[in-house]
DNA sequence: GTGGTCTAGACCACA
DNA sequence: GTGGTCTAGACCACA
């Protein structure tokens, strides 16, 4: 369901916070959304349940989630459904910043950043 | 010089690290050029200067950097300096991958990235 | 330097955000006063480690204390020291509440609570 | 009937087991007075009826509480209705302990709590 | 079944 | 030295 890179650097629990939020935002998950509880998410990737608790505390803080004593968190009904597209670009913007930097100090310029886009997408169900 | 994100969880070292790095391979950092020391450079990003001994110990294990007895570090000649666009790429990898897949889950599709890229791009310079 | 009661079914990590909380506010943790160690603190009140840090995360995100990467926590400067009297009253609030509640179960008038309190901060020292 | 703070990090089934236990020692809730069924009970404050079934349980194990089969519960008769003011006290320290602990980190006097309490106990009925 | 709290202890990044 | 992250696993409150 999410995709974890152990060995990014990125702490698991902020890469998984991270993909939560963009799929709330898009409405890919929508909202009331049954978010799958915390053990079941742990042994699916193979992480400990106190790092997915970690994550829904997280973004029960920020008003992602919702928290159902007993029952599974679920998606926040208000401003995080469908966010329009400006919103949503937002959440894009570290990434850009990251690729382009690194493409410039790689002395890439737009027209390559873009094939090299448009050719990792064509193959990204690889 | 180099642009360092303290808060976005990859910690300071792999950053500083992984921009050497390209901007050996493209050349930016040409074959010989001298490093800026590590005091100066410790300065210059208000971070600590064991971190960048540390970078610099990690990139001259890896044969990027060279140490010179008593004088500044350089840019290793051999394979680093210029690498075949193929090769650039490469490293352009993981950027191209978290970039694909924040744009997925935040339901874009590869239009919608890459005009945000470019986007991003012309005004890279803000 | 605080006081925790384990078994009085308020989590360990509230009891002890409350108290940091309250003596920010007064003035008693002073702004840029360092606060112990997350060991040293785990230590003298034997909780573990993680407890504190859970703590010091919460007052963190809440404004209360500053992070200072590799050095200690220190208390925030603005709005948290020496708040008020009546924005410090508003800390007390539950705690008057929880009072009141069970001295009007327990039957007792004003009189009878007031004297009961000011005869127990008598004996606060014991 | 009973106030109930979900959030205030103390367990539903300790407030209400304590509230309980309380009126029957200031005969508030007088000895033989019926209870409220479990359905009820939970009903009317929105929890589970397993909760306020384990605080049955728990009061009736502690000589509080009488079950009678098939038959509401009612409120025991010996050594806990109208305690003396002795015995009421006691039940009232924690509290007085957890508001003057806070006082005291808030840097108020005697004279602040009082005057704090009794004019919260003034408007008690807001 | 659900999440919440806590412990004990490892290893890492950074000063 | 400091805090950050993560694991493994216990026990509890609540549905």
């Amino acid at each position: 369901m999410f995709i974890l890179k152990p060995h990014s650097g990125v702490p698991i629990y902020r890469q998984l916070a991270e993909q939560i939020r963009r799929m709330a935002a898009s409405g890919q998950l929508a909202p009331a959304t049954e978010l799958p509880s915390i053990r079941e998410l742990a042994l699916k990737h193979a992480i400990n349940p106190m790092t997915v608790s970690k994550v829904y505390n997280l973004l029960e803080s920020e008003g992602v989630l919702e928290r159902n004593r007993g029952k599974p968190m679920t998606v926040a009904a208000r401003p995080h459904s469908q966010s329009p597209l400006s919103k949503r670009l937002d959440e894009l913007e570290p990434h850009l910043e990251n690729l382009i930097l690194a493409g410039r100090q790689l002395e890439l310029d737009a027209d390559e950043l873009v094939d090299a886009l448009r050719s990792k997408w064509e193959n990204k169900d690889d």
